[in-house]
DNA sequence: AAGTGGTCTAGACCACATA
DNA sequence: ATGTGGTCTAGACCACTTC
């Protein structure tokens, strides 16, 4: 028998969670469980708050959440409605080379090419904030999938956190863990840009490519929990590889403010 | 006609919307006008619930959109600062060009190229779940960013919608819009795929770059809610004129809802 | 008229951070 | 000890949708 104690019925102070996170999981499993069927009615705010024994606010938080998930949809006046069953597809969410190579079911793996301490580029110096002149740890490695390599990658540490990369594997590490585990930073954002470039003789070298083909340019400034920068990073894909795929969230119509000058005469900002 | 609202100093009845859309726009104007500095503290809740008579709830309203903007940020029981002073690029969020390009204060644009009914490339026939041997609309444009041409776009319509969209007017439809809002559908997901290409000749030629330039290649299906896929489109961007950006967030090692008798600190994902 | 989700108030207690 | 944001209650009124 497992040791597990599913989460109750209902929420609980018991549990050492909010009730809307619990309120908001038991509703999650039950969604996935096809309870509610897709398209189907969801049971509305005031049956919950009395089913569940909360207050409408926690019972709000839960369905915001849930929401936000893609799992509900809520009409105004008329009611919410199961829209998914499971959020497998997720959306938006930082991984690793590694992590993202397992999730395809490929082998992922490293082949150090260069580590020194340096002067970034600048696009580097920008997104970590380092002064003019302030120097970092450069490593440059080949991504592989499968033993094939498919990437090119440079990725630039401040120097703080370099030190205690020191004797990390850096043919195999994986950035993110070492950062999670040895150096306890909690990841939080991560802001990529996209675009294309034309293979260098170096680099198509080293991919395998003919010089001048085309490449996926990959920029990631990665972000801790306190939303300081702590690695930049550029990997340059072989096109004919690697794919980059996203999913995308329609929003509803947002509102067209204008928040002028006000009518009585202008606002002085006190 | 777009239904434009003055803003006051503080919110207030007489204006037709929500108190805590109308704190979010006031406090995201001055956050923009440099208010409280990047970086510097932000009034605490209690603070802004005074100075604007209004409720915790309706301060936390307007907080949470902000931070989830990613103008603020809030520390549990240190306080609330500013982290920055523009809207950072949604999570995910799907847009049409013409909604990209305005968000990033660029002025779009479109010049049809061909339109035609046809059997369209085999990914448009997967993407779209087409029959074989079926027919679709196929429109491509040219599409501009404050009247240069960034970018080389092939639509594919299913038959059904072509015909509703037979009068309109190709040369500077919002896509989106018209499925919004002549053909009522209500737009869902989209899935993306980026990679690289090489410009063909005539695909150069119309961008004005050179034959063999890498490209930026966007592929991207639009479901809507019902889940049933009702666009698919391929763009080429000019590498030099347009990068992709994405905003990822770190999952947090997910919540163990089963977990048990573990007194381990609870990670509420917020 | 009844039910729904959207908004709002006025409280309360808590865990956390700082001093 | 104090102030902060996080959570929660128990109400209330509204606009919208459906009957």
């Amino acid at each position: 028998m497992k040791a597990t104690v599913a989460l109750g019925e209902r929420p609980t102070a018991a549990v050492p969670l909010p009730l809307y996170v619990q309120l908001r999981e038991i509703l999650r499993a039950r969604i996935q469980a096809g309870d509610p069927p897709v398209g189907g009615p969801f049971p509305s705010e005031a049956e919950l708050c009395a089913r569940y024994r909360v207050s409408r606010t926690v019972v709000r938080q839960a369905l915001d959440d849930l929401v936000r998930e893609g799992l509900l949809h809520k009409h105004k006046g008329r009611g919410t409605v199961v829209t998914s069953t499971s959020i497998e597809e997720q959306l938006g969410v930082l991984k690793s080379f590694t992590e993202e190579m397992q999730a395809q079911g490929r082998l992922p793996g490293a082949r150090l090419l260069a580590s020194y301490h340096g002067l970034p580029e600048p696009a580097a110096v920008a997104a970590l904030g380092l002064q003019p002149g302030e120097t970092a740890y450069v490593v440059e490695r080949l991504r592989l999938a499968d033993g094939v390599p498919i990437a090119w990658e440079r990725t630039v540490w401040p120097e703080a956190l370099a030190r205690q990369l020191a004797d990390a594997d850096l043919d195999n590490a994986v950035f993110y863990r070492v950062l999670e585990e040895s150096l306890g930073i909690l990841l939080g954002m991560g802001e990529q840009t996209l675009t294309a470039v034309a293979a260098s003789g170096e680099i198509a070298g080293a991919l395998g490519v003919a010089t001048g083909s085309p490449l996926l340019c990959v920029e990631r400034t990665t972000y801790g929990v306190n939303g300081r920068a702590v690695l930049w990073g550029r990997s340059l894909y072989r096109a004919d590889c690697y794919h980059y795929r996203v999913r995308l969230q329609r929003q509803p119509s947002r509102l067209q403010l204008l928040p002028t000058t006000s009518p009585g005469g202008p606002s002085a900002a006190s």
